[in-house]
DNA sequence: AAACTGACTAATA
DNA sequence: CTATTAGCCAGTT
């Protein structure tokens, strides 16, 4: 496991329950704000055993960016709202309101 | 070492 | 608004 990873996990970690955050700024926490696909990769091979809270990690637009995996999505958007996490019309969160601030 | 892939983003048309 | 392009990084082949 690389030390990229180890850092990406730790910050995903801190994420509080009910909130959610973009794969960009857990790249910049990590300490590679350009490690957004690494990121979304990093998280593609957790264990199912993880305690990585890998589902509170979605794209820019607050949305499920899972769906090329079958199924994952919609088990990821059940997951959210089950921490209080609510999506629109268009499959979105309001990021305004649920977005995670790290500095807090 | 080079090429490919992928749970990403920002810029452009 | 959506579609396309191009950059980006980590990990695999």
């Amino acid at each position: 496991m690389s030390a990229f990873s180890e850092r990406v996990y730790d910050c995903v970690r801190r994420i509080p329950k009910g909130r959610i955050t973009n794969y960009g700024s857990i790249a910049v926490l990590a300490g590679e704000p350009r490690a957004a696909r690494g990121v979304g990769y990093a998280l593609s091979h957790l264990s199912p055993e993880t305690d990585v809270p890998w589902w509170r990690v979605v794209n820019r637009r607050g949305a499920i960016s899972t769906s090329r995996v079958s199924g994952l999505a919609q088990r990821q958007r059940a997951l959210l709202e089950r921490e209080g996490i609510v999506f629109d019309d268009r499959g979105e969160a309001s990021w305004e309101r649920f977005a995670w601030d790290p500095y807090e």
